[in-house]
RNA sequence: GGCCUCGUAGUACAAUGGAUAGUAUAAGAGUUUCCGAAGCUCCAGAUCCAGGUUCGAUUCCUGGCGAGGCCA
């Protein structure tokens, strides 16, 4: 038996069809949950049918749902009809059914569909550490992959690490110059957040540099080093904002331009653009500099990434494939997708599909990220020749991917119809964006120490586990504090922008990770004390449901469709919203009955049943999640 | 300058074009001899503005206002 809401959508079609010979696709049929103020579980809305079928809505409800009754095979046992509201009423003994054929742990999951799936997520820079907007980042993705996994594709995860260039070297350099042959062993320093330090250190030293040249600069004043382009433009900037009637925005622009040019003009930054060409070049003494610094960075990575529990099946390194891309740029000049300008540069021109001009490589022959990115979506495809591309990547990117999809299109790559950007919104603070000139960056190790730890004193507060060992209560705080922080995080549409109050974030009750983590612990428990499990189930033998025992099992055989659904729309929210609901039910129909002591025996076996059913349903939802559910807590 | 995204209770989030727009949180009041009170129950408050399409608009279209982003 498929799901009652496709079978609810398929009966109606073949309804129209029979009494008015209508076409419509089941997918076009409006089916609602029947409001609680109406008898009936489902609704179908008529009205868009209404005109074609020649009635009223009042009587084409009348046909149609005496029509699907009565070709219902006992699934339907009754409907009424409000204006053009058809409210459908299930039969009990489907419901009864259903619990009884799918009381499984691995409800929900649907069976390999043999198609391939690429999630590429994460995606850090190795001279910062993670934090909070890396962490929304790597949730959804784990999570996305996740629910492709559920509804049978095969997926690989994967993470392009960013591991060259000039933000890079700016943390080497740091470290030459301040560093005093400091090392992750010999500060006690995590390696990601010691070379996270150089770049703070250099970006300080940056400022000092830069406040003299920028005053220079302000004054029209020639700079020592500049090169003659940049001292010319520096010098139409200065007699601009010498203009009287300039208004404030565009001196304020002028002056980040200038100020900009300040800081490429110090001596510092010149050294790194030296040591760049260096690294390019292969110079030995760089690399080997580099190689240690990485190397203290992935260990920082691997154990955050542990801890909050990414994984990948494989890593792109941006040092092996930044060169990549350029051999798709003589293809395109050949076949005319691109243009080649008077400079040498080379361009697409996206106009007709209302984009700009876009450069795709230098004029002095160099790649452009573009240009690296066509390369490395076509290696991604040689590699694992999937169907569908998953970037999960910040919204401020949009442009970019819309960019690189409309060129690999146009290049006749086949992977390109595949590439879906999952672009998500940034988190906020409540006091606005974090700035991390601001020092107002929420750090991702930080963060989970101080989740752990919130769960650790509500969990003494409350003493339920005084039995634990040390062991058992660091995996449990673990997994408290990491269920917070994703639920937090996975709750809310990807593709909005979100605000991070640390102090909700804590919160353990209403529409939390530990709220439905909760009502999971007090079903296992309630099972345990009935000595109730898989292999001493007995046969469901009831054939009437009371109101709050019926709501949940509908709502249980929702799972599959909402796991569908999220995974069409790339949505975890959509099963956070889902789990917290299906346990605020449980926890009212909790109150509301006994399922150990309950009036029958019956009515026991019923309960227990749903009970079940319930807690792996909750457990499946948090996996989806990547949450993990204590058996107490 | 051009393009894109977003405006829902005090706050944070929901709502494939459908019925009286849901939920959490913050305040107050209940609730424990019985399966776990991190629970449950009761009590208020919102679709930025102006048009349009539709039987029906938070949702689609146009124009404003506001927030954010991208491209040169």
């Amino acid at each position: 038996m498929m799901l009652i809401g496709n079978y609810l959508k398929n009966l109606t079609q073949q309804a129209l069809q029979a009494l008015y010979e209508l076409q419509v696709e089941a997918a076009q049929v409006t089916l609602n949950e029947t409001k609680p103020e109406f008898e009936g579980d489902y609704t179908i809305v008529l009205f868009q049918f209404v005109k074609q079928a020649r009635r009223s809505p009042e009587q084409m409800g009348q046909e149609v749902g005496a029509w699907m009754v009565a070709n219902s095979a006992g699934n339907l046992s009754g409907f009424n009809v409000i204006k053009g509201f058809l409210n459908l009423s299930v039969a009990e003994s489907y419901w009864i059914e259903f619990l009884g054929q799918n009381n499984r742990p691995d409800f929900g999951a649907q069976p390999a569909n043999g198609r391939k799936v690429m999630v590429e997520y994460s995606s850090p820079n190795t001279n910062k550490p993670l934090h909070l907007g890396h962490l929304r980042n790597n949730f959804l993705g784990w999570s996305v992959a996740e629910l492709y996994k559920w509804n049978g594709y095969d997926v690989r995860k994967t993470c392009i690490v960013n591991d060259r260039g000039v933000h890079i070297c700016k943390s080497m350099l740091a470290w030459k110059k301040f560093g005093e042959g400091a090392t992750p062993e010999s500060t006690g320093i995590k390696g990601d957040h010691l070379v996270g330090d150089f770049y703070v250190r250099f970006e300080n030293e940056l400022r000092v540099q830069s406040a003299p040249v920028l005053e220079a600069l302000m004054q029209g004043q020639p700079v020592a080093g500049m090169e003659a382009e940049a001292a010319a433009k520096a010098l139409v900037l200065y007699n601009k904002l010498q203009e009287a009637d300039l208004p404030q925005e565009k001196a304020a622009e002028i002056k980040d331009e200038l100020k900009e040019m300040a800081r490429n003009a110090t001596p510092i930054m010149q050294e790194v653009r030296q040591m760049l060409l260096k690294w390019e070049q292969g110079d030995e003494e760089v690399l080997s500099v580099w190689r240690m610094m990485n190397g203290w960075v992935y260990a920082g990575f691997d154990e955050t990434y542990r801890r909050i529990g990414s994984d990948f099946e494989t890593m792109y390194y941006e040092s092996d494939t930044y060169l990549l891309g350029k051999e798709y740029v003589e293809e395109g000049l050949a076949s005319g997708v691109f243009y080649r300008k008077e400079d040498g540069s080379v361009w697409i021109d996206l106009t007709a599909e209302g984009l700009d001009e876009k450069l795709v490589l230098r004029k002095d022959g160099t790649s452009v990220y573009i240009t690296q990115d066509i390369g490395l979506a076509k290696k991604k495809y040689q590699d694992y020749p999937m169907e569908q591309s998953v970037y999960v990547i910040g919204d401020e990117q949009n442009y970019h991917m819309h960019v690189l999809q409309l060129i690999c299109k146009k290049l006749g790559m086949p992977f390109a119809d595949g590439i879906h950007h999952l672009s998500y919104g940034m988190v906020d603070l409540p006091t606005g964006r974090m700035k991390s000139r601001e020092g107002t960056v929420v750090d991702a190790d930080d963060l989970c120490d101080e989740m752990e730890k919130v769960a650790a004193d509500k969990t003494r507060e409350l003493g339920k586990v005084a039995d634990f060992t040390e062991e058992e209560l660091k995996v449990l705080y673990h997994t408290l504090g990491m269920g917070a922080l994703k639920f937090y995080l996975l709750r809310v549409d990807p593709k909005k922008r979100m605000v991070f109050n640390p102090e909700e974030s804590i919160d353990f009750h209403g529409f939390t990770g530990p709220f439905i983590q909760y009502s999971y612990a007090r079903i296992q428990s309630v099972l345990r004390k009935a000595g109730w499990n898989a292999q001493q189930r007995q046969a469901i033998t009831i054939n009437q449901l009371l109101p709050l025992e019926k709501k949940l099992i509908v709502q249980m055989e929702q799972f599959p469709g909402v796991l569908q659904a999220a995974c069409q729309d790339m949505n975890p929210s959509h099963v956070a919203n889902y789990a917290f609901s299906l346990a605020k039910t449980f926890n009212a129909f909790y109150t509301e009955h006994s399922i150990a002591n309950a009036e029958s025996e019956e009515s026991r076996v019923l309960r227990l049943h749903i009970s079940e059913l319930t807690s792996s349903i909750i457990a499946n939802a948090m996996r989806v999640l990547g949450i993990a559910v204590p058996a107490r807590m």
